[in-house]
DNA sequence: ACTGATATCGAAAGCGGTTTCGGTAACTTC
DNA sequence: GAAGTTACCGAAACCGCTTTCGATATCAGT
């Protein structure tokens, strides 16, 4: 690899004039510069970010922290973080910042989070998708780097959120308005994010003098196969069975009309359902599914916005960003 | 962030034993080594990757390109290739990398891929789902640097593939055992691996005595939803329709088979299809897909192991490795 | 007591850049 | 023509770490 010291030996001048001229200082004649670039361009001269890097004291890398809790689809094949994850690396990129995933070991070290976020000397990190209570979590948010994270509620470090209540509240009157009374509501394990969505579905509900039960809300684990097959199987063996199901996700949506179709049952002639997220593969199936659509690119484009922000302000103050939601009308519920 | 020269002074010695003691050197005394150790963990040290980079030539660092020629669903979104992407990311944090995306842009300036890796100073370079003819993409599989690319024929860097022409083969020997002849496939652009696949289904059709002519190749766009559609129909609308239809992929024959049911036809009573790829999406939907497994776990290793193996060692060979195949049966398929 | 081996340590150079600051030389200005 | 500007350049320190190599102290052996 050649370096700055080549191209001054061959230039005929030191290598603080090289540095200056290819960083663009107002301190070195044109005809100088010319010839300083046109050798380095020669001699096929790239900078070594990692000294820019120990001079400068900033990397333009960004760690990510994304995975999931589920042992089914994690990271990148994730369907709905991915497409979050996609939206923020075209934001970040433009920016000129790279994405380094951080992971627990470094060369033969093993490390946490933190510690292989402050060894890269990441400008700061992005964490969507991750177990919250992860200890390792908890000590990243709060350590000194900027850092957002994405639909977790929190007091110490910026996050974005879609509107989960008004989604929730969208899809619950929908299917009031056709008429459902008796909705049972399939959601994920029970945390800020859930307890929002609940109590949209609740609050929509009461408001509307549908009668609310415990037997209304079933719990199943997020991502999970078998348990959410388990638990539509459960809902459509009552004895009074619902008129439309709510799933927590578009994921368990299709899941669960699959197994009400290998009941000889048909969506949504005998039962209607409703999903959340818009993924293309609700509308890849049959019926289209009716859903609420996150605006997956906002809320990466968001959340890189407030990212980049607060690593070139060094403002970490706190700041929530909450994202619209929409819903989206398929042909997977019926008026009854 | 405290330095090796913070730890020295407090521990009374120099940075040179301090960098011996954290790196097991066998000339430090045990009780000084303990003592900086302790100081180092209490002081909440970490070390600088950069400083150690430049030291040491070598940053344990992996670049990635991975991007698509569709519009419609690429980098981490890409169904197919996110799986491989997982799995390399997993073998290749075992082994102490880490994954960073390379742009076209580092802090302010625009750079080629080579440029970006090269600033970057990674150790190697993944290819997968990239424009091969992109000339960066060209520049940068000449160059010195370890590269390793997922289904790319050529003749200078190793490379992963799966059994095309096998995979095609069992896909149209299962057709043709349920006593289909007419069969259609839909395949995608040309380039080698669909070279492989078409070869696969050609001397299969031809060995069991089955006309093929160019009714029987059908090119669509990857990944295009819209020309996935159209050529579907137009398959369907012939006067003499196939029996049976190969999508090139996946993602293609769930289309596929959602536009036959819309045209109020059904899967696999009118028509059977098969798809490729393994996805789980196929197996979302009524009826299950039968298609060809791609082992993307083992893609994915093999990738990872080639290329730490080649920047371990220096030696660029290029080797190329193939990855078995399976025949998935699902009930997309109806004997004749 | 003397020699040679061994254990332990640190000075210093190097990795590849950036940036300050002082020094020339040339150029204005009156 | 003296004084003050301005343009241009480079020495040197620094970023944080690794690694060589020589120095010193200690110890065993005879």
């Amino acid at each position: 690899m050649i370096t700055i010291y080549d191209i001054a030996k061959n230039v005929g001048c030191s290598s603080a004039t090289v540095s200056k001229a290819l960083n663009n200082y107002p301190d070195v004649n044109a005809m100088t510069r010319k010839k300083i670039l046109d050798m380095a361009e020669s001699m096929g001269y790239s900078p070594n970010s990692q000294a820019q890097a120990l001079t400068k004291n900033k990397t333009w890398n960004i760690g990510v922290l994304f995975e999931t809790e589920s042992e089914i689809r994690n990271g990148f094949t994730h369907y709905f973080f991915s497409q979050i994850l996609e939206s923020f690396k075209k934001y970040t990129e433009e920016r000129g910042y790279d994405l380094t995933f951080v992971s627990q070991k470094i060369g033969e070290n093993k490390v946490s989070f933190l510690q292989h976020v402050r060894r890269r000397r990441c400008d700061g990190v992005i964490i969507a998708n991750y177990d919250y209570n992860d200890q390792n979590v908890i000590e990243l948010i709060h350590s000194k780097i900027p850092v957002v994270v994405i639909d977790f509620d929190n007091d110490t470090v910026s996050s974005i959120f879609s509107e989960n209540y008004e989604g929730l509240k969208l899809l619950t009157q929908h299917l009031i308005d056709l008429n459902h009374h008796d909705i049972v509501y399939i959601h994920g394990q029970r945390n800020y994010v859930t307890g929002e969505r609940i109590r949209g579905f609740e609050d929509t509900m009461k408001a509307n003098n549908c009668e609310i039960t415990e037997e209304h809300l079933v719990e199943s684990a997020y991502y999970n196969r078998q348990s959410i097959a388990d638990k539509t199987r459960l809902v459509m063996a009552r004895e009074n069975r619902p008129t439309a199901i709510i799933f927590s996700d578009d994921y368990a949506a299709v899941l669960g009309i699959k197994v009400i179709q290998e009941l000889g049952l048909k969506v949504p002639e005998d039962i209607s359902v409703v999903g959340f997220d818009g993924l293309e593969l609700g509308q890849m199936i049959t019926p289209h599914l009716t859903t609420i659509v996150q605006d997956t690119r906002m809320i990466g484009e968001q959340a890189a916005k407030r990212l980049t922000e607060i690593i070139e302000t060094k403002n970490r103050n706190k700041i929530d960003i909450s994202v619209g939601v929409e819903l989206l009308e398929g042909a997977s519920c019926k008026r009854v």
